[in-house]
Formats: structure tokens, C-alpha cells, sequence
DNA sequence: TCGCTTGCCGAAACCGGTTTCGGAAACAAC
DNA sequence: GTTGTTTCCGAAACCGGTTTCGGCAAGCGA
């Protein structure tokens, strides 16, 4: 001990642990068969087995993670790194998304290691020095990239992951993620069913792999129902308010302006609210606007905004069961898996008031007024 | 080995770590002087110290913190629980949080083990587990209440804490807060300032540490300013915009309406905004609002909040700082900090368009009305 | 010169597990 | 009755550290 530090806080108040070495004196066996007889080796006769399996219970004997890591090298450790920069820490599911993750790590009696870096550079940096001290057996990556360095990293230092999304080279990777383009396809189709014929789009984020499907689920739909995919009334990326403010006022701008706006995050969608008021314009009756992502935002808005939602707890949850059976060493083949968004109908969308044309003609009238 | 397991995903790719004893026969010393040497033991010449400290560097040896672990009980790791229910998950400061705590964390080269509890009492049996399985050093008790029963958990066991809050009984209890007390008097002193002689407050979460020392705030001002405190006026409990809305209703409803509302939280805040448009007023002439906090959507608001912001991460970063030296047997006694919220001048405040009685006669011929 | 500290380090036990290895006992085959 | 095979368990090494203990050599005082 250190000679003038102060004697550190102990907890020795706990009772004494229940080691393995007080289960095999118990037992009359070697702490050796003990812990073969826990782990399923197969040199262990049923019988013991089940005598230790027994014991072990009514002692209330469980292993510590870090004991056991030192020989095995795995802590029984999820981890996870979330790129937090200056000001854009805004997570509405960060806490539902967490409590997913770490209620079914715990009930495989694993844990979860947050860490948070503000850059992507420092992430691979703060992900190196989790791997290096053996702080975690394997990461989830969230807001994956289509091409994304994080997983280079882990497919280099051979280091277990799972995907909080798809990315652009699936080799190697398990995940999971919901399947956004049906939902923009399905969006793009409700729409066209209630008679729109001008459905115009707001992108996500530039370089996440969602954005790229999203969009690509947009057009094939638009596709499918032999709409044109008409670049004016497309933004590639608008993932904040002001973004999507913009988006609208420049797509409802246009010569032959949307009645309806389909868009990848409903962020973007609040934008669009405030850019269809600016014009005098109604939002579900002039304009249509379907999202997704189901923020909390979105139903209090008015009117209440018609979105895909996401169960950010159900996919923490599916993750961490991924990540643990990728840990354990299942094949990342066999580890993906999708499911889909759920629509939330509610105010923000609805059959056209009138044709592109009337539209423009509203509002070349409307903005001369002004 | 199991027999027919597959093969868990190893990582041998990574390079081989040095361990101490690649340190050691590096040094042509024994493992056990350089563990002395690295860990401040007295017996150690300063020679040898220094030639063990320069070696470890230029080999880039870090001891696991799991292997030392396993003989000196701490495992280099902060322990959160968050208690998060159905749907009340909304967090805007989380990110912020997290961002703080395991930068502070991971600057001394220690992680955090997140955790999550659908209730208060599950919340113990998971801080249980993560005790009983040496996964935390000790927690960081967020949201602490006035009489809270985590506190005496691990007072009972004699865990390291930290509050992020302060609390009833401060024996034993180490803590980071925000004087929101002094937020409140200091909202209380600028509006009468303003020339406002009627102050209504909406209290905060009811149990929570916080909306004690917040309403207490507001009490001591409103004496301190000679204005008098009337229950009339005030409304213990509403933290959100639902609650916050009632609230406003109500208050305004009385025979002797508020001119201006301190509100302890944002959303209460924002809630107030409904009930004073319903009533076809305006916030910041006819009613100004001073609230805490500073969520994002104050600033979003019309009109903008006058609000007092916490600085989440610097609360954050500050709890796991206090946190470690607790651990490192700090006396609890030492390890108590505050700091003060910062006041965001927005438009939510201004100088009373009118007196109480005029307003009571402004409303009441506004509901007539309709 | 002798004994007694003191400074400094090596050796070894130890923490709580896992894993390898070898061998006794039971069983089967010849 | 031998001689293999299995079955099943104990013993011991091992993982990567920490901590205790003992002892050598240098320094000191008498």
C-alpha cells in the first residue's frame, strides 16, 4: 500500500463472497471438476454435474467476470462508443436505446461499457484502447456509415461487432436494422393511393447508410407506381429544422412544386411544417408529409405528424443479443436481422387539396402578395 | 473447451500484449519490484522507479485493470444505474451527460459500467448485482431524492458515491449540484425588478431533492423582496408541458393572477406558453416565464425562453472526477461541489404589460367571451 | 571490528478462476 | 485373467497482476 494515501473506500461491510474454492470444499471436489462441472466440459458425470449446479445455487455462488477474464480474456462486456460532438448531442432515444442494450446484456448476466468520443477519429482511438485493455469482448456501432472506418477497424483487430444498421461491404458483419426503405416505399405508395402525383423527398444524413437507403426505397417505389423521379423536388440531406425549412421553401419554390414530402427523419418533417406555414399552407391538407423516426416531437406537433416509428428499446435489446452470440462465436451470417417501422397514422397526411399546378399558381399568388 | 461450442471469436490478430513480465525480463527485474515500482511502494530506489516508469513507456504497458482486479477488489470502473420507465425517456441532457462523465472517466484511464431500471426498486437489485460481481467501484446516483434509498444502500454496504444532486441527510454523501435555489431567487429578484408584484412558481418532480431546494428558492426571495408567498399562486408539482399547462390554467384562473411564473423546470415552462396563448395572452408582456434548465426546444419556443442553463457535461465530467477520489478513499466531507446555473436572457421576461387586477379583468372578459 | 539499521530487491504466495494432464477405477473385449 | 478403453476426477500449471516476507549489502554508530 501506499505510504501516505488515504486507505481507499473497501465496501468490506458486504458479506464475504462465495469463491469457487468455498463450493468445492462444500462439495468435496477439486475447484478444477467444480469449474469444469459449470462449464460443461464433457469429463463431468451427469450426476456431479448436476450436484455442482445444485450447490452452486444454494450457495449463491457466481463467478467474477474479471477472474474468469484474466485466463479467458473476455470480461462478459458489451461495448459501445457514441460519438457525441459539441452541440449536436440531441438523442431522443439515447435513454430508451441504452435501456434495451443493457436490459438484455444483463439478463445474460453481461454488462455494458459507454464510452463517448467526439469525433470519429477519436472514437477509433477511445475503440483501440478498449480493445488494448480488454475492457470490452465487442462493440455495437451505432449511426453506421456506408463506408465506415470503425468497422474496418474491428474486421482488422478481428475484434467482434455488430451493426446498429447495414453499411456498404456487408462481409463480416452481423446486424440489425429496420428496414427504412420499405418504409419510404410504403410512405411513397399511401400517398399516391390518396391521388398525390408530385411526392417530393428530404434525405438523411450524408454518408450514413441509411440515407442511401431511404432514398433508394423512395425511388423504386416512385418507380413501381410509374411516378418520374424528378431531382427538383429531391434534397439529398436535411436532418435539422433550418435543414428542412430550407428543404421545403426550396421544393415548394419550384416550378412544379410537391403536394406531398416524404422524409427520411422527422426532423427534417418540423422543418417542412414551418416552411408549408410561412407559404399560407396547410400541412396534411395542401401538403402531405410523411416521416420517420417517431420522435415525441412529432405528436405534439400540429397537426400531429404522421411518421414511421422506430422501438429504439427493441433494438437495443436485439443488438446486444447479436453481439453476444457473435461474441460467443456464431457465424455474422447468421446474425442479422430487420424488422420494420411501424406507422404511426396521425394528422400530417391526406388526399391532395389540389394539383401541383394549383399549388404553384397559390403560391406564385401568395408570394407576390407578400 | 465445450465440445460442440463454436469457436469464439478471439482477436489474435491484435498484437501480442506486454504484460508485466515481458517488462520485467526487459528490466532484468522481478515482476513483483516492478509492480512496486509502478505502484508508489517506498521500498523502491528512486533509480529503479525511474528506469521501470521510462521502460513501461516505451513498451506501452498498461496494466488490465481486471487482472489487478482480481487481487485488489477494484476494477477501475464507474458504475451508473439509469432509472428509466415506459416512456418517460425523454432525456435531452443525457448525451451531454455521458459525454462528461466518461471523458472525466477515461482521462484517468478508468471506464463507465452503464446500467438502466425500469423501477427504484429494480434499480437497487441492479446496483446489487453490479456490486456483488465487482463490476463498479462505486455509483454515481443521478436524480437524488430527499430521502433516497439508494443512498442508504450503499451507505449500508460501503460503497463509493457521488450524487448528482444533493439530498435530506448529507452524512457520508459526497456530491456535485447546480444551486437551482439561487436560480430561483435570482428569476424572483429580476422580475420584481421588472415590476412584478405577483410571482407565481410551478415546483419541480415531487420527491426529488431538487424541487425542494428550488421552491425553497423562490420562498426566501419572495420575502427577501417583501412580496408575499401565496399558495394560490403556486403550484407544487408539474414537469411537463401537459402538467405545465394545467398548471398555468389554473394559476391564471385565480382572483388574483400571476404577472409573471418561475417555473423549476423548461417543460412546465413550455406548458405555461399553451395556457397563456389559450387564454389569448402573450408570453413575455402580458405573462413572463423564467424557468430551468435549458433544453434545446426553449431556445426553438416562441416567444424564446429566459431560462437557467446547466452545463450537463461540466456536471458530468465533475461527478467522475469526485467520484474517483471517493474511491481512493477521500473523505466524503471533501468531495462536495457546486456551481451555479447560467442565465440565458431570452423573451420569454419583460416588465409587466399589467397589474394583476387588470389582468384578472383581461381574462375574465376573455372567457366570458367565449 | 562488530552488531544494528536501513535501503532495496528477489522469491514466493496469493487472488479466483480456467485448462491441461495424468491416472485410478470401472468396464469391455479377448 | 489380461489387456485395452472409457469414464471421471484430482493435481497442478497457468493467467497477470499485487502483496508479503525474508535476506543481502551498504551504511552507521560504538
Amino acid at each position: 500500500m501506499l505510504a501516505d494515501a488515504p486507505e481507499p473506500v473497501r465496501g468490506d461491510a458486504r458479506t464475504v463472497r462465495v469463491t469457487i474454492n468455498h463450493l468445492a470444499d462444500a462439495l468435496g471436489l477439486s475447484k478444477g471438476t467444480v469449474s469444469r462441472a459449470l462449464n460443461g466440459y464433457p469429463d463431468i458425470s451427469e450426476i456431479t454435474r448436476h450436484r455442482v449446479v445444485r450447490m452452486a445455487e444454494r450457495m449463491g455462488y457466481a463467478p467474477l467476470a474479471h477472474a474468469q477474464a484474466i485466463r479467458t480474456g473476455r470480461v462478459r462486456a458489451l461495448g459501445i462508443v457514441l460519438q457525441i460532438g459539441e452541440h449536436d448531442a440531441q438523442r431522443p432515444f439515447l435513454a430508451e436505446f441504452l435501456a434495451g442494450l443493457t436490459a438484455a446484456a444483463s439478463a445474460e448476466s453481461w454488462t455494458l461499457t459507454l464510452a463517448t468520443a467526439p469525433t470519429e477519429a477519436e472514437a477509433l482511438v477511445t475503440m483501440r484502447r478498449l480493445i488494448d485493455e480488454r475492457k470490452t469482448d465487442g462493440f455495437i456501432l451505432p449511426r453506421t456509415k456506408v463506408d465506415d472506418p470503425r468497422i474496418a477497424l474491428l474486421r482488422a483487430l478481428d475484434v467482434p461487432f455488430v451493426l446498429w444498421g447495414r453499411t456498404g461491404d456487408p462481409t463480416g458483419c452481423a446486424w440489425f436494422d429496420i428496414l427504412g426503405e420499405d418504409a419510404m416505399g410504403e410512405a411513397v405508395m399511401r400517398l399516391q393511393d390518396m391521388g398525390h402525383r408530385r411526392i417530393g423527398y428530404l434525405g438523411g444524413g450524408r454518408g450514413f447508410n441509411y440515407s442511401v437507403l431511404r432514398h433508394e426505397g423512395y425511388r423504386s417505389a416512385l418507380e413501381a407506381v410509374g411516378l418520374e423521379y424528378d431531382p427538383e423536388i429531391v434534397c439529398e440531406s436535411a436532418v435539422t429544422v433550418e435543414e428542412g425549412a430550407a428543404a421545403g421553401r426550396r421544393l415548394l419554390a419550384g416550378p412544379r412544386p410537391p403536394t406531398a414530402l416524404v422524409c427520411a427523419t422527422d426532423m427534417a418533417a418540423l422543418g417542412v411544417y414551418r416552411a408549408v406555414a410561412e407559404a399560407g399552407l396547410e400541412v396534411g391538407r395542401d401538403v402531405s408529409v410523411i416521416a420517420y423516426d417517431g420522435i415525441p416531437e412529432g405528436a405534439y406537433a400540429t397537426p400531429q405528424l404522421t411518421t414511421f416509428e422506430v422501438d429504439s428499446r427493441e433494438a437495443g435489446a436485439r443488438l446486444a443479443q447479436l453481439l453476444i452470440r457473435r461474441i460467443r462465436g456464431e457465424a455474422p451470417e447468421d446474425l442479422r436481422e430487420t424488422a420494420h417501422a411501424r406507422l404511426r397514422l396521425r394528422a400530417s397526411d391526406g388526399p391532395p387539396s389540389m394539383t401541383s399546378e394549383e399549388l404553384r399558381e397559390r403560391l406564385s399568388r401568395a408570394t407576390t402578395r407578400v
